[in-house]
DNA sequence: ATGTTAATGGTAATCATTATCAATAAGGAA
DNA sequence: TTCCTTATTGATAATGATTACCATTAACAT
């Protein structure tokens, strides 16, 4: 079972953007609402796709700032799939690690998201968290393991 | 130190490539050497321009068919850093696993391609590594491990 | 040496993402 | 509540990386 998708918005997120400074808006509350019920990675023309539903003033311009916004709050992460367009996600709600795994065939390009970790796996990676802090000072707030290779499907042709 | 850039062409490529029924062109040869010799990751552009020092008579074209060309078949890998356009690598040459993290800052946006991992994180990864063929299928050849979060300076300006 | 055909490279087209800028609305102050 | 300041919006145009097209060239098997 995945436990990413589809849990709404993140709670307490108006007070917690406020308190920053920015402004709660109607667009920013129906892009959190899509992403939080959405079933999969989004892209940004997805996103305005189901936000104009909802919402139908709102712009494609407006999605892109608003991801962005997310981003460095550290609110949603990016990915770049190299199909030519990014997704986006919700991020880091997940008992402070927020972390999967992305299979990406060279051959076909398509990629398999999954979100299976065992407990060495986790273990390690928060263990590698942790250096990366005293090493280089960085804070991280979500990780995806890109995995390269060649899928079953492209392994049955030859 | 670094073991991953600027060693040279991977050795014994045009007898692989001959192989596959490919042919050995001179573009293709300028553009392997450009990045065996490279001492970080290279844009298309990069690799174009250096390309077109050692062969002015080389086009972009070429060099996007053969990325793509090299990406299929396992010797070079695509990172999208998320800075709108994609850096390439030499891949696989270190003993069976490729792997190296990314620092990407999400409010600087900059990122940090660090090459450490310790002897419990590359086990791990190799685990890891079988237990996708077993339960995807799927057969990794290299692996990126990104992480998001906040880097050393972007905390300084707090 | 020659013929077949994969590969090339200039140019034009595509398409995601950004910049611009006048109009709008969030939210603090009165 | 009403007003004011200014962050935010959204339509449109611009940018810039990557891809499609196609006539020409050059690997390499014979």
């Amino acid at each position: 079972m995945n436990h990413r998708f589809g849990k709404g918005p993140p709670k307490g997120w108006p007070g917690h953007f406020r308190g920053q400074g920015y402004r709660v808006t109607v667009p920013r509350r129906i892009i959190l609402q899509v992403l939080g019920n959405a079933e999969k990675h989004l892209s940004a023309e997805e996103i305005y796709l189901r936000s104009y539903k909802l919402y139908p003033a709102i712009g494609l311009t407006t999605v892109y700032r608003t991801l962005d916004l997310l981003i460095k709050n550290g609110v949603i992460i990016k990915i770049e799939s190299g199909e030519g367009r990014a997704r986006y996600e919700l991020a880091g709600r997940v008992e402070g690690i927020n972390c999967h795994q992305h299979l990406f065939c060279v051959n076909c390009r398509n990629f398999l998201d999954i979100s299976d970790l065992t407990e060495d796996e986790i273990a390690v990676i928060k263990k590698m968290k942790e250096r990366l802090l005293k090493k280089y000072g960085f804070t991280v707030k979500s990780c995806i393991l890109q995995f390269y290779g060649e899928c079953k499907n492209c392994k049955k042709k030859e």
